[in-house]
DNA sequence: ATTGACTCTCATGCTGCCTGAAGGTGTATT
DNA sequence: AATACACCTTCAGGCAGCATGAGAGTCAAT
């Protein structure tokens, strides 16, 4: 019979966690004084809680070490256990070395400019949502307001006639590479909350969801590169690549955010 | 203005998030209904939310993003926050990989012997006590017994004659190689509760503490030895080195928790 | 009888939200 | 004008794995 604080000296595991593990009923006393409520501890359940610090150390949460140690666990589940266990440890690590990229790519941005960069670029899914769109050409890079212009007044159009209504901001996509600076083949979007009527000019379709990289540039179109150029380099960065055209996004009058 | 549903959608943060973040002061509406309390955001707050976001992404918590946004911090600060929220990343990857590397060793460990291990081995801190210290010389291997135990009975007469008393369960230190079965070099050690003297065969010192690879062995001395060995296969699996004695505990008559 | 070292049972806090419950608003349709 | 329905509000409670502290009872030695 041993009480709880030298077992918690033999163990190196805290008082406080022992009163919990037995709370949980993890690893209880072996007996518990009816009067005094004083728990006592028998050396023969250290191996258990052994079991328990290792398994713990080995990422799994209480309650899995609950199951892995009640017993009627083939050793068929307890190996599912571990590989699985195995592919959630090896997705954390994925995830850490990335987040490590990125804070690297943050400090160089920093000892470059010397200041906080001026855009933040965040990874994030864009649900599927329906839409109209006016897909259109646009000879050179200096005419896109001339032409992205009527393209959604179009589609807005459309989407009135028919009694539907915007269910949030207008979008541009971009399908031509980056670099392309003329014949750019640019697609207006307007969301709709409803399917209608396609036309010739006007495609109704469901845009798909889509991982999408993020930045929000504020103000007009000036700097506006600079925003796309920080999307970029962080695309590479993390050593993404681009499986689709480029977004805009469009809110109230003068500001962008392109996603 | 934008209401909270608008906000969250545009930003893909959840409302309950937006509303939390109003609440701990990381990002407040621009302005809130006095009667209804209606948060109303602006699209001039998609910055600072990206910011947030971008900042969570490299695992800051929201605290520490809340002084990063704060004005007035220098770039020096800031390139000072994001070296230590390296290191620290850095370390969390490590910590996976290692465990990456236990998980793998147990499921060889299954897919040898195909049940469960017998020995868990888990990595401990042994802290610091005061000790008085027997240390012999054990010609064989076979005659463990009957050296070791007279070694501690008279380190614990040398504490009893003290007035002291102990204050832990004794241990044993082995300080040969463990591939040695001859003349090993050994040390009977009783844990005390202060300072006493030493003598010509009693050392008095403190044990430092240490870290240890523990594994707890349950009856006699039989199967011991896999005990011992599960002990260094884990060592050896996950890289590290042996850079002390063993340890051995003796807890009741005829268990033992070598570590 | 009195220390002093333990032990007990609550209660509360931490992080970053999520999940209701109960009730008030805003807009559109009947 | 009534109603429906989507949205908004404020609580309250929960999650994991304990840590910290309050207030009170126990145990062994002096």
């Amino acid at each position: 019979m041993i009480k709880i604080g030298d077992f918690a000296r033999l163990s190196q595991v805290s008082v406080v966690t022992l009163r919990y593990y037995d709370e949980t009923d993890l690893l209880s006393p072996v007996n518990v004084d009816p009067f005094t409520g004083y728990r006592f501890y028998s050396a023969d359940q250290l191996p258990r809680l052994n079991r328990i610090l290792a398994l713990k150390d080995l990422g799994f949460s209480l309650e899995q070490i609950k199951l892995i140690l009640a017993d009627g666990l083939s050793v068929e589940q307890l190996r599912n256990m571990l590989t699985l266990q195995r592919t959630d440890v090896a997705k954390r690590v994925a995830d850490e070395q990335q987040r490590l990229v990125r804070i690297e790519s943050r400090l160089r941005q920093i000892e470059m400019e010397n200041k906080m960069p001026n855009y933040d670029v965040v990874l994030k899914t864009a649900p599927a949502m329906l839409v109209a769109s006016r897909r259109i050409t646009i000879p050179t890079n200096d005419q896109v307001p001339q032409y992205l212009g009527p393209a959604f007044d179009e589609a807005y159009d459309h989407v009135r006639k028919q009694g539907a209504r915007d269910s949030a901001p207008c979008l541009a996509l971009w399908h031509s590479p980056s670099d392309m600076r003329e014949n750019e083949d640019a697609e207006a979007i307007v969301p709709i909350d409803r399917l209608l009527q396609g036309s010739e000019k006007i495609k109704v379709y469901e845009l798909p969801a889509a991982q999408v990289v993020s930045v929000v540039h504020q103000g007009r179109f000036e700097g506006f590169a600079q925003a796309h150029a920080a999307l970029l380099e962080w695309i590479d960065a993390n050593g993404y690549k681009t499986a689709g055209p480029y977004r805009e996004i469009y809110i109230n009058h003068d500001k962008k955010n392109p996603s």
